[in-house]
DNA sequence: CGGGCGATTGATGAACGTCAAACGACGTGG
DNA sequence: CCACGTCGTTTGACGTTCATCAATCGCCCG
């Protein structure tokens, strides 16, 4: 998987990236959810400006750190995670283009988890004062962030439950069909076909397993020509196969 | 674990439970966030009328189904659960007396997950219309509910990075622990011991492992001094002896 | 050309699931 | 009062899934 990193944006026409197309992801990714007015999309296009490059690996904040900014991101794959006193990490949620990652814990008590970027990223830091102007004057966009945000929720929900109920394949599985399902969603792949500029120990952290077993599930996902991960690039072959891997080791249904 | 099922309620004085002492638990809990006046808990108190007794096992949403009212639980546990199409069962987040479970999904889609009570409930249904009217009119209340989902979420993150990167017993010790500090926090028990009218099975699906593996952790554990869990009463003897317990095999740090 | 990172492979063992049986504490109906 | 059924706990035997360790390989980059 190494070189071949597809940047994960959409093409720019030009070699200059002009300056409105940072801001496109996150009006496509929103748009998603709430028919947005011209006015609501040059609002959002302003969140972007000052967008900076982080590497792979870096932290955007750390644990127990306090931020007065949300991100987002606009290029690359970040992450929520947690780490133990043991060294190990295990991957929250992933951050991918067109994704506002609010950094708010209310005052509530320290920060508990970490936020870092995975690929080379490049991300926006909003204040959040002006997070909540724009809230206060665009109740789309208000909407829009409250149905991400729920979104959100929802997919964390399903991933801890793909972590207590499911074996590694499922688990990776899910993984990977979210990330080109969401990738697709913002426009910035096909449907079957999508960069994914992760290593194995990305996955291995995300679905709670070792990077060799990560390893070997591939290779049984890529046997069983179901899906394929080469060269930096996921290509999902066959979603019903899939389900029928997944699910093919089923017990009777349980009584009667 | 039988029998011997403790209410998992505030004693109450006489025979006839009184009307208010219902709601105290809700104040308790939101108290414990933000100085709440008195004007704020009486207010608080009106949503536990319309109490409803839930035996254990049934559920309170299905998946799938709309709701126009939150919970609040008054007595007994709930969870929030995920099931799959084999049956298994993964619990995603407990419900304890004081917890108000909002049913907001936004019409996102639709309802992705159940609630049900684990062990014999009283809840009390709260239109979402009455919360509104009060988080219009109480902003003490209103961030006392903020600060909540907030710990809320914490908790959900918590339980993920358990699912994915702990062992059977630590994340054993750690749903225990956490019941007990929660029930703790509300007066409903004591620091180191507290009724738990769970199973085995139920902590099984908390923990994503089987019942059987589950009590031969509470073996492990009862042997080791650290912990106890008989007759429906759970009793933490060494806070500290537990935590050498789950990292008394960690390996030497990473690098350097 | 060497160095480093990530992917791959093999061998071994620990953690945990599954199946099946027995056991204990109830509650119920006779 | 006792026999019986139910539910949850406990135990043993066995198989699977997965972690761990260590070595190798491929690839890109300086």
């Amino acid at each position: 998987m190494t070189g071949l990193q597809a940047p994960l944006a959409r093409p720019r026409n030009g070699t200059a990236p002009s300056p409105d197309s940072a801001g496109e992801v996150l009006v496509a990714r929103l748009a998603g959810f709430v028919p947005l007015s011209p006015d609501d999309r040059t609002a959002l296009s302003q969140l972007a400006r000052r967008e900076t490059y982080v590497p792979a690996h870096m932290d955007l904040v750390h644990e127990g750190e306090a931020t007065d900014s949300a991100f987002l991101v606009l290029e690359g794959i970040a992450c929520r995670y947690v780490e133990n006193a043991a060294g190990a990490r295990q991957i929250l949620a992933l951050l991918l283009p067109g994704d506002l990652c609010d950094t708010d814990l209310g005052h509530l008590t320290q920060w508990d988890h970490g936020i870092a970027a995975l690929s080379p990223c490049q991300v926006a830091r909003v204040p959040r004062t002006k997070l909540e102007g724009l809230i206060a004057t665009h109740p789309a966009v208000t909407q829009a962030f409250r149905l991400a945000k729920l979104e959100a929720e929802a997919r964390s929900r399903n991933w801890l439950a793909a972590l207590g109920i499911c074996r590694a394949t499922e688990r990776l599985t899910r993984v990977l069909c979210e990330i080109l399902d969401r990738l697709h969603a913002v426009g910035l792949s096909g449907p079957s076909d999508c960069p994914l500029p992760l290593t194995q120990m990305d996955l291995a952290e995300c679905i709670g397993t070792s990077s060799v077993h990560v390893n070997r599930t591939l290779q049984e996902l890529r046997r069983s020509g179901t899906m394929e991960l080469k060269g930096g690039r996921l290509r999902i072959l066959d979603r019903a196969g899939l389900e029928a891997l997944n699910g093919h080791r089923r017990p009777p249904l349980p009584n009667v």
